[in-house]
Formats: C-alpha cells, sequence, structure tokens
DNA sequence: GCAAAGTCTTACACCTTGTCAAAGTTGGGT
DNA sequence: ACCCAACTTTGACAAGGTGTAAGACTTTGC
C-alpha cells in the first residue's frame, strides 16, 4: 500500500509498481476525502461514507473511485495520523536523549496527537483487518522498541522484558490512560502523571527520570 | 437493569421496582438467547441479531421482544461472562492471599475466561454506550482496587499510584498480552508470563511473588 | 378450560455499504 | 486552442442490517 507519500524526494524510479500519475484534479479529492474523514472519525468513529463525503465536499461515488471500501478510508486515516505522529516523534529526536528521557518524551508527544482524534482510539476496524491494524502502529511501535532495547542495554531499563512486549504494553497504558480521562474518572493531568509514572515502573526504570 | 439474578436469596422484596414475573417460556427464550449471543459473539463480534437468534432457535422479533435493542444484548452477555468472572474469582479466594499472589491469581483466572470469548474483546459497544462499558467490569476492578489498595497498605506494593488507575492498567495490559497472542507475536506462555512480572512492576511490587 | 403472556409470521421504513452505467466536467499534453 | 483521457456527478439498484408494527397462533399458569 503506497500511500500519500508526496513529500520524499523519489529513491529510486523503477520500485513503484504502477505510478499511474493521478490528475491533480483527483490528488485534490483524494486529500479532501481523508482530511473530512480524519475529521469526522477522528470524533465519531461510525461516521458514514454518506457524511464522510459530503464533508469532504464530494458525492459518495467518488470516494468509492478512490478507496474501495470503507475500511481502506479508515486505513487511510490511520496513515495520515501515524505520518503525523512519526513527525512529531522525529523532531522530538528521541534518539539523543537519554532512554528514561527519550520514553517520557514519546508519550508526551503521542499523548497530545492520540488527543486530537478522541474517535480513532475506538475506531471499529473491521474483523479482517486487525492484524493490519497492529501494522498500522508499527511505526510507533518501532521507536518504542528502539527505545527500550537502548535502555536495556544502557542499564537504564529492566533486561528481563522483550522490547516487543514493553512497546504493546506502553501504547496498552496510554489507551488506558485516554479512556480514563474520557470517562472523566480522572483529569488530563493526573492521568499523564499516572501514565508516565507506570510506564517508566513497566520498563524497570531505578528512579524517576525529568522530562 | 437488574439483570439475570436468579441466585440471589431475595435480598429486600421492594427494592425492584417492577418484577413483573415471567413466564417458564420467556425465561426459558431469554438464556437461550443469551447463550447464543454468548456463543456467536465471543467469535464474530459483529454477528447480527439474525444470526444470534436463529443460533437461540427463536425468531429476531422475539429477541426484540425481550432486548429493545442489539446493544442491550450485547449488554446482557457481558453481564453473564462478567458474573462468570466474577464466580469464577470468588471461588479463588483471593483475600486470604498476600495481595502480590492474589494479583497474580487475578490475572490468571481473568486470563483463562477471556480466552475462551476472544470476540469479546473487540465487541464494538455502540457510541453511547462506553461509559456503561467501563460499568461493566466495574466488578472486576473493583476487586483489583481492594487488592492494589490492601498491598499498598501492606507495604507489599509502592503507595504512590491510585488503585483506581492500577486497576485499569491492569486490564489494558491484559487485553494487550491477549492481542498480542491473538496477533501471534507472543505464545499464551510468554505473554501469561510478560504479563505477570510487567503487572508486579507497575505495581511496584519490590520481589517477584509465586503463583 | 380460559385468559394472559409469549411467540411467530408477515410486512414495512430506514439506513448503510457496494456496484454499475451514462452523462457531464476538468486537466494536461500537443 | 483543442481534444482525449481522467475525473466527477447523477441516478439507480441490490443486499443486508436494525427497528417497529399488527394480527394469528401457541403455550403457560391459575
Amino acid at each position: 500500500m503506497p500511500s500519500q507519500g508526496s513529500r520524499e524526494p523519489a529513491g529510486s524510479a523503477a520500485d513503484r509498481p504502477a505510478p499511474r500519475r493521478r490528475r491533480a484534479d483527483a490528488e485534490r479529492s483524494r486529500s479532501a476525502i481523508v482530511d473530512a474523514a480524519v475529521r469526522l472519525l477522528g470524533e465519531r468513529p461510525e461516521a458514514s461514507v454518506e457524511a464522510i463525503a459530503a464533508a469532504a465536499g464530494v458525492t459518495r461515488q467518488t470516494v468509492y473511485a478512490h478507496y474501495p471500501s470503507r475500511s481502506e478510508v479508515l486505513t487511510a486515516v490511520f496513515d495520515r495520523v501515524t505520518a503525523e505522529t512519526d513527525a512529531a516523534l522525529d523532531a522530538a529526536r528521541l534518539d539523543e536523549l537519554p532512554a528514561a528521557t527519550g520514553l517520557l518524551r514519546l508519550l508526551d508527544v503521542s499523548w497530545e496527537i492520540a488527543d486530537r482524534y478522541p474517535g480513532l482510539r475506538h475506531a471499529d476496524p473491521p474483523p479482517a483487518d486487525r492484524k493490519e491494524e497492529a501494522e498500522q502502529h508499527r511505526p510507533i511501535t518501532e521507536r518504542l522498541e528502539r527505545i527500550a532495547r537502548r535502555g536495556q542495554e544502557s542499564g537504564e531499563f529492566a533486561r528481563d522484558a522483550e522490547p516487543r512486549w514493553l512497546a504493546a504494553a506502553t501504547v496498552a497504558l496510554g489507551h488506558a490512560a485516554g479512556a480514563e480521562v474520557a470517562a472523566g474518572r480522572m483529569t488530563p493531568a493526573a492521568a499523564a502523571d499516572a501514565l508516565r509514572t507506570g510506564v517508566l515502573r513497566l520498563y524497570g526504570a531505578e528512579a524517576d527520570a525529568e522530562v
């Protein structure tokens, strides 16, 4: 799935199987659709294709012209948000910080973005897409894994947990914290704090690090 | 929502607003429906009311005669499974164990039951039921909170985390572990193990306890 | 045995996802 | 400036899901 990679400076020209140059028109529609979908699904995960199309100023059929099914639209939305998060994390230069500090920083950045799209937490990926859904998070979990590994090597973190698991667990804790806030059982500040100390404990970091 | 409480020895007779004694017939249908729903939704969360009715040997309209909407059926299913878990936890006598040990025991028991209904993890509670969904888990999270509090008082666990948060986080980690197994990224044994040590760390338990 | 409670059949309204075809419109290369 | 291909729109349709409703039928419990 080669998605909206419009910024990359053309790595190798022959690696994309079917470049299928799109008309400017079409490209405009595509991004209008994804824009609208991000906005709508970010609030209401059950928004219909009709609603998305309307919000994009386009017909439902046009949506289907670009995305074969509703779930493909969802995928595009995830891609978009993931890319956004990824860029923000790039800008945060996590690799230049101590592992624990980088971890906390990653939490902050991700938290903020996830907060912008509350609906996406509960977007119902159709039955089959379960595995792909996990794949969607990979750019972020990969970073987490890297930080975990680095911290384990440096002795900041306990060495007996698989980085993969730590990454998954971290995401889960982030969701849980978000849910607590959404349910009104915790203030955003308290949740963010609990998440930070919770994650550090999970990784077996000896003392608290500062953000 | 006074649900299938058929075993309680009639606390106070007047607290149920409308006892509405049901015919044996109806009661049979109700449980057939919930049975079927647990079975179907436990595998395929998107199972239709039609399918549930068929599996229960009943018409779709009969389902609607007992449950006003699909989501009410889902609620009944959750109630049923929660009750099952609750009973199993009762039998485990968690309160008579050290907090850490009790915690691990609770994980084991819950894990096993959650494993029986893989579909329920992803059952899509319609938008409004979000809060109720959390309420659904309350019998279990309450236990977790109790154990957390007890462990904090006894000095087994760190004292700086709110029990409520610990409970939510524990459930989240459990789900994450389940998801890793479902996605084939971890073996059940490895996941269970990671979950155990992860949760102990989260609670700030100094050393590992045994199951 | 009889009335009420429960169920079944049939039918409808409405919404959503997908698909299709034909008529318009826009874009880009020549 | 033109023209063709790409794109969008309009309109229509099938399939399937959730709910609702009314009337006939069957079972239960007294």
